[in-house]
DNA sequence: CAAAAACACGAACGGTCGTACGTATTGTTT
DNA sequence: AAACAATACGTACGACCGTTCGTGTTTTTG
């Protein structure tokens, strides 16, 4: 008896709070992408929430720390949305259509309300320094890096002749990153006309 | 005698309010390309020019109208520096190239502490409501609309064939946006791969 | 079951915010 | 010179901010 020998207990001792962080970052990154990540207050989710200020501050200690669980929560949602169902296709040049098929989607009906995170928040940070900067760097890395390898593997497969894998992972990006603000602006034609270009740079190659 | 014929007098009497006004909006795009327009505040503003927190709310009365001006002020600023050196150049393909490097010259060596302010406060309010969000759009719509018609121009030369004016302003604008966010992320490739993404969009045409 | 850690809260702190008011000061017009 | 509008300031207000402290409560550990 006694058998205790469960190593990582620290998992499960964690599970109750770390289901309240979880629950509190992913409604910041709802008010973020919409107020930004400076726009976020501890008060305002607590409050949308039914919590007290004061616990949500306990749970994450400072501000700062809540906008890097918002980043990251920001992140899971992309990958929930944007990148597993793309996974179902194989690598190459059907997953890297299904990539941008399933971007579009995202932000032509928003998951969060205020369209795309990383579009809001990169332009947001961009000039500032310290964490949240570097964490938004890091995840746009990530998703340049997953693009550049399934163009990369296209190319392998003898698609998308005559260009440069990280020149076209930019394009595409500029692309549906503009259309996501410019549609939010106003523009109706704005995804249109970005799509219709996305499907020519990926269409009859050569 | 008394030929007081001097009809818009309210002009001449704004004088030195309007000077001060301008200095004010002015700084005041310098710090809204870095912390954005909802990053403003009066006091910030004062204490950088020396001012009383009070003196500049009187002269704007709101802070809403302080970010309006911010926006005036910011147009300014991208007229004199991307549209104007190239209304020297003849309408049409050579003005659309001067545009362009101009653009990328704006944007590689900042006028502005934070890059360029359009970039930056279209994604902060694109999903907000209200006169700032309007003068954002409005900004936008007139920058598009000198890019398509010089584009068309250009078109009616014999340049671009088989480009959609709307979809090539729209397809610059998106490269050179996430040039600027790219590069402030630390991207040093960003600008570069835009660069020479747009020489191939203008260059060798057909 | 007892000990310990994590959690959640109310209250309060100093600070900054936007705004409003009253009042000199400046600049311009009549 | 007198009248007046615009400008600039000090002060104050209420609201919200992030953070901290003390204290119960809950959950997990030993």
């Amino acid at each position: 008896m006694g058998m205790t020998d469960l190593r990582n207990t620290s998992d499960q001792r964690l599970v109750k709070g770390a289901r309240a962080r979880a629950a509190i970052a992913r409604h910041a990154t709802d008010v973020a992408s919409v107020e930004g990540l400076t726009g976020l207050s501890l008060g305002r989710l607590a409050g949308d929430l039914g919590l007290s200020k004061s616990g949500v501050a306990t749970l994450f200690g400072t501000k700062e720390n809540l906008q890097l669980a918002a980043v990251q929560s920001a992140r899971e949602v992309f990958i929930e949305h944007v990148v597993r169902p793309a996974l179902t296709e194989p690598a190459g040049m059907p997953r890297l259509q299904a990539l941008v098929d399933n971007w579009f989607d995202y932000i032509s009906e928003p998951v969060l309300p205020g369209g795309c995170f990383r579009v809001a928040t990169a332009a947001e940070f961009d000039s500032r320094v310290g964490p949240v900067h570097d964490a938004l760097r890091d995840d746009r890395d990530e998703w340049f890096a997953l693009l550049e390898k399934e163009i990369a593997k296209a190319q392998a497969d003898g698609h998308l002749d005559g260009h440069d894998a990280h020149a076209l992972a930019f394009e595409l990006d500029a692309l549906v990153a503009t259309a996501n603000t410019g549609a939010r602006m106003g523009d109706d034609s704005a995804i249109p006309t970005a799509r219709s270009i996305v499907d020519r740079l990926l269409g009859p190659s050569t």
